[in-house]
DNA sequence: TATAATAGGTTACATAAAGTAACTAAAGAA
DNA sequence: TTCTTTAGTTACTTTATGTAACCTATTATA
């Protein structure tokens, strides 16, 4: 018998926040709205895993994307609600880090 | 110009937890000391990755395996001050997960 | 003495995800 | 008509993960 016995919310809700890059998007967009380039300048990931990405994060329902159709065009990001509420995970994660890491330390 | 704009701390902490399994063994752990074997069960993880994420949390200080010579042998891996000091960020990610997922969405 | 059982891994190989860099689309500016 | 700029996408390489068979130490069993 298999009685999975980690809370399946639980488990969904880090299988999100363990994909790669996801937590940082997240984090960056938590202070405020921001284009796509600038989230790839500021957290430097590609385009194609950012869009990949974000596509996901929207089909998610933690992301709004807005088209200012603009010269040159300008895309927005926003969090929605359910976004917003990752707030008190990445402060403490925050706070551990504070903490915690050592960045003297050899990774 | 490249200026960094993310903190390097959080930074860390962040690509620790979002390394897959990670946050499920540190979880699971929470709960106290276990086996090998339990930990492979319980999360479903392969022995091959478990073996590998646990001697990278023993390494950065957050796992203590211990090993009982018994017949057969008998190891056990437990949290540090460090690994425990995870739980509020846990704790946060468990509260979240009540209000805001949905286990019917499509995957 | 030989065989088997059990826990805790490791190895070898297949598949999936991530990194990289060049390319494209749209739309107004020169 | 050609050039710029933003926001992606495509094709390809490298790395990480999944899977299953295998290994080792120790002691019980035939």
């Amino acid at each position: 018998m298999d009685t999975s016995v980690i809370c399946p919310r639980f488990e969904s809700a880090i299988s999100l926040l363990s994909q790669r890059w996801t937590g940082l998007i997240i984090y960056q967009l938590l202070s405020g709205p921001q284009r796509f380039s600038q989230l790839t300048e500021v957290i430097g990931i590609s385009g194609r895993l950012l869009s990949e990405r974000l596509k996901n994060l929207e089909s998610n329902g933690l992301v709004i994307r807005t088209v200012h159709p603009e010269t040159p065009v300008r895309v927005e990001y926003q969090l929605t609600e359910k976004g917003m509420s990752l707030k008190p995970v990445m402060d403490e994660i925050q706070n551990w880090s504070q903490h915690w890491v050592d960045l003297t330390e050899t990774k």
